[in-house]
DNA sequence: ACCTCACTACCTACTGGTAGGTAGGGCGTA
DNA sequence: TACGCCCTACCTACCAGTAGGTAGTGAGGT
């Protein structure tokens, strides 16, 4: 992950985005003030608008952050040489293992969707519709040749999407549920396991 | 509906209950104004302060109106005399007629477990535990009586849960990949249709 | 007379953002 | 070496605007 990093190496402007991230994660984009994210980096307020010209701005930087890091590891997976069920699960154990590594840019994203893109200037869905779209064909085409049970992909890829983002955005939620920590090593593999394990009973005969 | 109704039969508190609502599901806790409340009722703050104590007991009472319309009419769903996949395809379509008839209930409840109910007194997890617990209890006596393929319970309610509540809290982000509106008539019905389908292909085999 | 409900006017605390100043590093020139 | 010069990165002090909340007033109904 990236703030685990040689340490002490970074920029003040990068400890600033990674800071801002987990701010904006935890308590929105409203819910967090510039004081908030200076005082964690160990600035002055005056000091952070030196980085960035203004907090929606800053905000913007970490979302791009964000959006990059996800598409370029989304796309190795959606692009992987896989066929059939295996490539399936390979895009379910991908985007499974990527929420897991990043769960501040989960509960960001899912603040954005809740916000309908309010502080961002760009539309969150036209960014995902290449990958969607290149998902609802490879699907439609596994339905066409019988090696998968037949469903309506999109709604099929909108499922899956809030199956297994959900874990991770709504964990303080599913702790009192599982009596546990939702975001343990064990639990996550087991979530993991148990959705793949879902998927497939429903897809494959 | 609960905001449509005889019309104007209903007194100032209820009418700021009812803005509240749809405030707090719109632009969160921390984006609503006691401002924008009050001016959505046609009266200004301090008199909206004469009904309210606080902004956090608003908040709250908005929260506990929530709550005791979902646990009842999950209540009724859970203590049916159904049975086998007929009981769960019951419960699977009361909880989608429910998200589907509070849209905004389900963003608030989203915002609010994104949040680890910072705003709320009470823990929310803990509410829903009974109905949770009676939902496992039966899944699992399903499964051991060879009804439904084996699952691990828990994860399985949790996987529903995601996949029914993101579909309305995320509306605005599937209207851009469905081309669509997501909170049609007939999107709705479509994705409830394709939700049942997919939980029964996975679960009766 | 009293109570309910609304109002205006005001408070303090804090927001994002700006103005202006300073400490210190790198660098070309004498 | 020593000087002036510019730049970056930080600071304190302040701005206007808005937040939640309070005090006190007045109209209408009982």
């Amino acid at each position: 992950m990236s703030d685990v990093q040689p340490v002490e190496a970074k920029s003040t402007r990068d400890l600033i985005l990674i800071e801002a991230l987990h701010c904006f994660a935890d308590r929105g984009y409203e819910g967090t003030s510039l004081n908030d994210i200076a005082a964690g980096v160990g600035i002055k307020r005056p000091s952070l608008l030196h980085h960035f010209p203004s907090k929606e701005a800053l905000y913007g930087d970490v979302f791009e952050m964000l959006m990059s890091e996800w598409l370029e590891r989304l796309e190795i997976a959606v692009t992987s040489p896989a066929t059939n069920w295996e490539k399936a699960e390979l895009v379910l154990r991908s985007g499974f293992d990527l929420f897991a590594e990043t769960p501040d840019y989960v509960r960001i994203m899912r603040r954005e969707a809740l916000d309908s893109g309010e502080h961002l200037g760009i539309d969150l869905s036209a960014v995902i519709r290449p990958l969607f779209d290149k998902a609802v064909t490879y699907f439609d085409a596994q339905m066409d040749a019988g090696h998968f049970r037949r469903h309506d992909s999109r709604h099929l890829l909108i499922t899956g999407y809030g199956a297994i983002l959900t874990y991770f955005s709504d964990a303080p939620f599913i702790d009192g549920l599982l009596d546990d920590q939702a975001l343990t090593e064990k639990n996550i593999r087991e979530h993991c396991e148990h959705i793949v394990q879902f998927f497939k009973a429903a897809l494959v005969a």
